[in-house]
DNA sequence: CTATTATTCAACTATTTGGTTGAATAAAGT
DNA sequence: ACTTTATTCAACCAAATAGTTGAATAATAG
């Protein structure tokens, strides 16, 4: 999906999701024990929090059977100052932006993950 | 679509969107103004202001013939203070957030727009 | 009145998303 | 070995998204 905030933009658009980022703040967490409170599929919490994984804001590691979902508070780092710097930009020159497109297109098809 | 983060965090998902957002901040703009950078249709424009406007992120006033798009850059504001808040939060007793989980879920269920 | 300009609507398509269920896998526990 | 527990996979479904094109609407210009 190309770009990052991409993807952590549109992890943060689901409640579910933001409720499990809620919930990560307690501690490292079980998938299933994450499931608990919600009522869905254990299967819909799965994909949700790969969403949330392959998004940078949460980090899966499998120890035995089961994987620990753990914040990466740092993630969200690229959201907020998206949103800051953008409350502080400067008016830009329309020609400039242009230019701005031209290398985003280019970026955009090169491939980032 | 329920909550206003849905759907503020999903206008900012989309890079086109993202675009449009810093391109007003130069300027107010008409809408046929807007697309012409955009390799993509003018309906296209249209149904991402549509968007944007439909989270508060845009201001549209139709002046003649021309629709006028404007930021209200208060509105991401709401996003902003999500994230920040986040940042912030102390870790959060389970029990206390399944309460949260409740109130959420009648809030969603009782139809604000 | 007619033509042009600005914007949207409608219908359609392809893709993605958020959910379901049931089976599969994998690691522990007994 | 057998059972239980944790998680994912696969197939499916409904709804939403992001785009297209062509027609419709509405305001201005000539």
């Amino acid at each position: 999906m190309a770009h990052k905030l991409n993807q952590i933009f549109s992890a943060l658009a689901d409640p579910t999701r933001r409720d499990i980022l809620i919930m990560l703040l307690e501690d490292d967490m079980a998938v299933t024990d994450i499931a608990e409170p919600f009522e869905m599929s254990l299967a819909a919490i799965s994909k949700h929090l790969i969403v949330l994984s392959n998004a940078g804001l949460v980090l899966q590691e499998r120890r035995g059977r089961v994987k620990w979902c753990k914040l990466d508070p740092e993630a969200m780092h690229a959201a907020f100052v998206w949103i800051q710097t953008f409350g502080q930009l400067d008016p830009i020159n329309l020609d400039t932006f242009e230019e701005f497109l031209e290398k985003e297109k280019l970026l955009n098809n090169s491939g980032s993950i």
